[in-house]
DNA sequence: ATATGTGCAAATCCTTTGCATAGAA
DNA sequence: TTCTATGCAAAGGATTTGCACATAT
């Protein structure tokens, strides 16, 4: 799948994000598909399509992407971050030995009870691994 | 709540974990009551406490303990690691201000429909974090 | 013009490692 | 003894930061 750049810098200003080149890039790379992909990996890819582009803004711009709601961050292991192009309310699976996620849909997860939030506290987000080991 | 040191010296022989006196400390320290604690703030408590020890035999026995089962250790921002003194079947709200743990106990949450595994594929646990905000 | 983004290298933070010494079986 | 654990300092890897330069409005 293929985003036209057209909507991309429609995209990136309606959350607030100025697009420039090297976001435009990023973003192209990061929503073309629902993905998980670790800043390196964005670094990488880009370097190796011919782009220009250093680590700090590779970190600025994901990490502005997530704060503005383009993107989601996801701290799955601990050893790095892995940046989600998929938005929506969603759960994943994680192979535990290759730490490969896998998306999950909403409806194929139910719940029949969640705790009401502590007083004073609302819900900011519900985030569900449902780890996977070989048979 | 404490736990007397025989029981601390069974339960680690139990899980295949050589009691030495800086295990039994970082053990003693954790599994006092149901808690989320880092790293450096075991090692802090336990020379707070008049303790000489290393930081690096903090985090060996830490991981020791999680492989065999004696703690848990949790990836919930990937800041830091948390370890978990309650190695029983719960979830976590998280307070997304202060990164602050509670535990839920298992029956707070249950689950109308799950995914089977994919092919080849068993689970292996389930994690949920529950983040919450001030309102 | 003025504010904002980018690149580079250095700095930071958490965690692991290498190796010599100390302790357990 | 022989094996394993500990402490220390240094190494490692992911991420952030400071600052000069470039780019956007």
């Amino acid at each position: 799948m293929h985003v036209r750049p057209v909507t991309l810098v429609e995209r990136l200003k309606k959350n607030g994000v100025l697009p420039t080149a090297q976001r435009l890039r990023i973003a192209a790379l990061l929503l073309a598909s629902p993905q998980h992909l670790t800043a390196e990996q964005i670094l990488c890819r880009l370097r190796e399509g011919g782009m220009r582009i250093s680590k700090a803004t590779v970190y600025n711009t994901l990490n502005l992407f997530a704060a503005k709601g383009v993107i989601r961050q996801l701290a799955v292991d601990g050893d790095r971050a892995w940046f989600d192009s998929n938005t929506e309310p969603h759960y994943h699976f994680q192979d535990i030995e290759t730490g490969a996620l896998t998306d999950l849909a909403p409806q194929e997860v139910r719940f029949d009870r969640l705790p009401s939030p502590p007083p004073g506290m609302e819900y900011a987000g519900v985030e569900l691994f449902i780890r996977l080991r070989r048979v």
